[in-house]
DNA sequence: GTATTATTGAAAAGAGTTTTCATTATCAAT
DNA sequence: ATTGATAATGAAAACTCTTTTCAATAATAC
């Protein structure tokens, strides 16, 4: 995801903020990760190379990112403090429960369901979460998912 | 749901936990909210049952309910420290977005979805978090929702 | 280059949750 | 019913995560 750095700085530029090396940093630990990541490993990550970045700054720079819509909160078992590159189109997240490797797809196909839902409870549905877990084809061929 | 109540003291007895008013008044709380709760606010319920409940037995009875299968977190966009009675079947929530009443729902049908990322991404799913938002019939008919 | 002002990081404050601990209340065994 | 073992309680303290404050700094427009 490396290819998008400039244009999410060109996208924190148009809404007025000023490309500095922090933010640089947090996009590109933010690109490169295949999983998403507590606000406190953005820091971390990030202080390996920006010596004295500062962990408020990672704070208000995921803030700035979620309201541009260029990265999402994700839900989890432990916790719903990860921030992951958002998609643009409809699609749910794959999350591998071993290693955390999170991949979007598409197709789900809810409508009837909702219809039907629709039918029997009177709700109106305006929205749908949809999480699949499981184990990546990477940590199935590692055996180490015998742990999990 | 208030005729559980009598069944959850058992089942918290015979866990090995003693009937105290506490857990009486934490119990009957969950058990009459048509909605998810905070940890405060099943506190401040509390409160006017038990005049010097303490916030740490709510969160100390949260946790030994959530162990036992009797109550789960429920996930949401203001947070996810939200506790809903459990479903024993498989069922996913239907949460009205303005007042927060739960439903639980069946009869979702995932597998070819699933049998078709199994597929195309090579995980091996799991799991799956399945969750939908809406306006109630109550509040429907309110009008309130104009200001959701 | 200079002025403007957004951004920064440290420190302090705040919110939510967990731990500690002395006291009290439940329950099983008399 | 009385007793004894010990689980449970609530207040306070500790802790973790997040937000606010603030003076110094650095990015951008001119
Ligand atoms: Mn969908
Ligand atoms: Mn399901
Ligand atoms: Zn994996
Ligand atoms: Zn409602």
């Amino acid at each position: 995801m490396a290819q998008y750095s400039e244009t999410w700085m060109k996208l924190l530029a148009a809404d007025g903020c000023r490309q500095t090396p922090a933010r640089r940093v947090i996009v590109d630990i933010l690109l490169e990760s295949p999983r998403a990541l507590e606000p406190m490993e953005v820091f971390s990550a990030g202080r390996e190379r920006l010596a004295n970045l500062g962990l408020v700054t990672v704070y208000r720079t995921l803030e700035k990112l979620e309201e541009l819509g260029l990265v999402q909160r994700v839900h989890h078992h432990g916790g719903c403090n990860l921030y992951l590159r958002a998609t643009n189109a409809h699609e749910h997240l794959l999350i591998c429960s071993h290693c955390g490797k999170a991949e979007y797809f598409s197709g789900d196909n809810l409508s009837a369901l909702m219809a039907d839902i629709t039918r029997t409870t009177g709700f109106a549905i305006t929205e749908h979460w949809l999480q699949l877990f499981g184990t990546c084809p990477a940590c199935t061929r590692s055996g180490e998912v015998i742990h999990a």
